[in-house]
DNA sequence: CTATTTTATTCAAATTTATTAAGAATTTTT
DNA sequence: AAAAATTCTTAATAAATTTGAATAAAATAG
């Protein structure tokens, strides 16, 4: 075995270790055992091998042991894709994201994933990175790969191209982010009712000037958690400010900008609801800065129940929303819709659930 | 449009509210449309058209418009899994990963699917749930798929699996954690090295005893974090002691565990360098919960430097992994096994980086 | 100006690996 | 010997690529 080690050093200022074996081992070139070798093989023709493997009657019980001894002892293992090709499926079901290092989806990946292969399917996975462009880039790939069925958590942007698969009556759901038209099957959360619940848990305590951070009205889901706000504070009688509401966007740092404003109000909130957890985790900075302390001067909610919110200190109170459940959900509404092949579309909304950590407190 | 609402509770407690759509449209039934249908439509061969498609030469300009004109038209595009069959390849990879909720898992998997796009290459995903069949099962569903080549983070059980994969010269790198017997190529990064500069760091600032939350011997990354937590101290000329090494696993808990424990010793350590960041914040916790502060009374440091590190408050001085840096330099050392199909094994290494926070501070 | 060679296009047929329907061969029953 | 039941084989099919042959046009030679 001869071994040789490289350092190098790259522009990244990376610097990379090459250590290279060399085997010399006994040459064998791989060669792919087919249907026609199990026949030769077992002296049978390869429709009666096709019939052992799919478990079609009219197969001799001595044949068929015959057939199943050389598959074992050759290794056999039939080809997805000459399978795919005449049967027109390929056990393969494509997954399309924005954004997988958003901590809620490796959840709804894992879902998805997990319960796809549990009825033998494999998932071809893609990351947009929001990019709209890719988005059609990969609806397009995947339909040549010839997946059977495609989960997607898309933008309003490509809902047009959705539709259009819809029409074609190829089967897709939209997971966690809500079909804005209801153009094709949607899984998603009842994200009124759970923002709703959210600042009625905040009013129940005693609060009376509750803050929003929203995503704002760009996002559907942030749209929805703003109405579940306003619901809230409609039916307890008391009214809210606009200056308590800030829209932020997706990552931690707006709500840490939107806190930091609250905090220099005259008459300070008291709570605040933010519409994902990053954003509240974003407003326990500000609320240290100033020297103050949760829950004590301030109770800060979140929304969503990523890992995050049970390791920061104090715990934060939230909201879960069942990712692991929603792509498990997803995997079989789209099955549903593979069986189908109808022009229905369904929405399953998935209630959410309080989670009440240390992050909010009761006041007089 | 007839609509209907359905809701029902389930056994989950989870309520879910069915809103259904019927359209009436068109009725379309969609046929694929094929390369004959090119042929026939533009008036040449199959062959013709799969020479244009190819942009391979012996064309005419004018019935290369022709054909292309057809393709438009008629919306075609070739089917991936009849080109895989004849090609024997797929441009598909296959990835498989033990847990995607590890906060790690997402960087490397946007960096291997975004590289493998670049690339003109679809993804499969697996997540085994750390499960050693489902890895063997992951392998055999791969290969039966045809993938062109696979990107693994493995744990040392099935590492033979890999070792056959070598033999039979079937592209396979081992990503993030290091192939043990370097069976196969390996992309991960120097363990030693990183704990040796974290330790070393914090040696710099005045610290004497510093405890180590590590992962055990059990995995082979914590062995080498381990290992370089020692070199650091043997450098220095000091002494460790024995009870400032802590054994937990890869969540938050046991490093508040092991935490607990530093804390209660009669002479407690004045900084903990963690095995990861998770270990880290749960440390945090049982700081808080003594009164004690961050970086005040005692400093900690983490390693992987996973989002939640710049997050918690102090933010966490840690280590940067680049994970996807890795996860893209995983695709490009996979392409070049698919190029060269030797039975050479690459390891390329890559070295991290000091982030300091606020989480660590100097003492007298 | 015809005959031959060269060049540029294009096509028909074979190939890839599996499934499946139709029909042939064999055995069993009537 | 005919009919029925069982088991297997042959050939078509799926949607592309590829090879060697065929055709047509252009160039060269006599």
């Amino acid at each position: 075995m001869l071994v040789y080690n490289r350092f190098y050093g790259n522009d990244t200022g990376i610097v990379t270790k090459y250590v290279v074996f060399f085997y010399f081992r006994s040459i064998f070139v791989f060669m792919a055992v087919t249907i026609k070798d199990i026949a030769r093989h077992s002296g049978v023709s390869v429709s009666t091998v096709s019939r052992v493997l799919n478990k079609k009657p009219d197969v001799n019980t001595e044949t068929e042991l015959r057939v199943n001894k050389a598959i074992k002892k050759l290794g056999y293992s039939p080809s997805s894709v000459a399978r795919g090709l005449v049967l027109k499926r390929s056990n393969v079901l494509g997954f399309v994201v924005p954004d997988i290092t958003n901590p809620n989806f490796p959840e709804l990946a894992r879902g998805v994933v997990e319960k796809a292969r549990q009825y033998g399917y494999s998932v071809i996975f893609f990351d947009t990175n929001h990019d709209n462009k890719v988005e059609k880039e990969a609806i397009n790939l995947l339909r040549s790969k010839q997946v059977d069925g495609i989960i997607v958590s898309f933008s309003e942007a490509n809902q047009v191209e959705l539709g259009k698969l819809k029409e074609e009556k190829f089967p897709a759901v939209q997971i966690y982010r809500k079909s804005p038209n209801s153009v094709i099957s949607t899984i998603a959360i009842d994200n009124v009712d759970s923002a709703y619940k959210a600042v009625k848990y905040l009013l129940s305590l005693g609060h009376k000037q509750i803050g929003h951070l929203t995503t704002g009205i760009s996002t559907l889901s942030g749209a929805e958690r703003l109405e579940g706000y306003q619901k809230a504070y409609k039916e307890s009688g008391l009214v809210y400010r606009d200056e308590w509401i800030f829209s932020g966007s997706h990552c931690a740092d707006t709500g840490y900008d939107g806190m930091k404003i609250f905090l220099d109000q005259k008459e300070p909130v008291t709570a605040v609801f933010a519409s994902h957890d990053l954003m509240a985790v974003g407003a326990y900075e500000a609320v240290f800065e100033k020297g103050l302390t949760i829950p004590g001067d301030i109770s800060i909610m979140g929304h969503d129940n990523i890992e995050i919110s049970r390791l920061v200190h104090p715990k934060l109170t939230t909201i879960d929303t069942y990712k692991d459940k929603l792509g498990q959900a997803g995997v079989e509404l789209l099955l549903e819709e593979m069986a189908e092949r109808s022009r229905i579309n369904r929405e399953i909304i998935f209630k959410t659930e309080l989670v009440v950590r240390d992050s909010t407190r009761q006041i007089s």
